[in-house]
DNA sequence: GTCTATATTGTGATAGAC
DNA sequence: GTCTATCACAATATAGAC
């Protein structure tokens, strides 16, 4: 369904790779990455990402169709990097508690990264016009990641570690725990503490405290 | 410090308001925040907008000074829709489950509205290139909003209803742990269910009840 | 102030030499 | 495939009549 979107279709060219440089491919994605996340997709220039990539307008059309086709290449890329940078296997735990805590900080350095937040950025600002991609990000980034929390849970679940009756609530829940009190400050990157700033180590204590205390086992309801 | 974004400032002319319409202004505006919020700041064009209001392009530079101007304009007035489009004045309560299930309730009606949505998905798109923008939003909107919040629980501490060490730390955990779970869905405004779709009611009451199991009076901790 | 018609710049995309 | 030079068009902004 989404075979629009394969790494290979997302190039163009008559042959399979015929006499591209992929050294010059990488560096437009990287300039094209870099500037799309930065200032968005309408307030970038192809002249600007040629010239961060130190080639001519005429090579970047020789390797991507189109503006368009660029853009979804490099949110596949930045997919790729989302699927791999996460996923701490964080199965094999000796205490919950320590694990949750693990998984909490893993969700403050990936999520809350600098590139990662520029992918959300951009995705949610064009997302309107660029469905498919929206699918294909979905897919590859916040499910298996939603998924995979959900899995974790279940086994706490039969372990009799915690007691969670929606593991797929209890997985968002989790992940704003930690993402929300520093999301808006980090997405508008605020330089200036403009509330009471929440440390990472407050958040993410009080997380893992209000986790616990929501679904430990021996909690009443 | 924001005079250049007080309401009057954001309209062009010599005099006060020298013979423009009110109602035209007001079109443009309707307009402008339309379109801005559905399709982004780069997407629409001043034709559109002028289309879109009933009126030709040069009445809109007649009244907005630029195209940058314009949309200053228009996320002043949402924030001043946002500050009085909230506050459910929850201050006078019967019992603190309930105040915190209205307070969830209005959440949801007023931060995950498509009105709302629109706004922070331009903000957060265009807020490098609009910083005093943006720190004029956060202090019209979420800023007040949470000072709310967290007045909220301090007062419940006095009264002994709930137990919560750092109330802002909470305000910000209660508005996500409502908000997060449909936030994405909604910015993106997925029609098919991507994963497996959480009710409003299920996440109302989880959150209520994850809110309550980590800050009740009779807790241990 | 409001309209029609226009000036001007910037940008996505291409032609043609090497 | 890669470059320089260029086209075609769309969009911001304005001139001038009423």
């Amino acid at each position: 369904m989404s075979s629009a979107l394969a790494p290979e279709a997302l190039t163009t060219g008559p042959g399979p790779s015929a006499g591209r440089r992929p050294e010059k491919t990488e560096a437009i994605l990287d300039a094209a990455g870099h500037l799309f996340r930065e200032h968005g997709y309408g307030a970038v220039s192809m002249d600007q990402i040629a010239r961060e990539a130190g080639v001519s307008k005429a090579t970047v059309y020789a390797h991507f169709e189109s503006k368009d086709r660029l853009f979804a290449a490099m949110i596949h890329g930045a997919c790729r990097a989302y699927a791999e940078g996460l996923m701490p296997a964080a199965t094999e735990m000796e205490d919950v508690r320590a694990a949750l805590t693990r998984i909490c900080r893993e969700i403050e350095r990936f999520l809350l990264a600098p590139k990662t937040l520029g992918i959300y950025r951009v995705i949610m600002a064009e997302g309107p016009r660029f469905p498919e991609l929206v699918q294909s990000f979905i897919e590859a980034g916040p499910l298996p990641f939603r998924k995979m929390l959900a899995e974790f849970f279940e086994a706490a679940n039969r372990r009799g570690a915690l007691k969670v009756p929606n593991p797929q609530l209890a997985a968002h829940q989790l992940v704003w725990l930690v993402r929300g009190p520093l999301y808006l400050e980090r997405m508008l990157n605020l330089k200036q503490p403009l509330w009471d700033e929440q440390s990472v180590d407050e958040v993410v204590a009080g997380a893992v405290d209000m986790f616990m205390k929501g679904y430990a086992p021996d909690a009443r309801d």
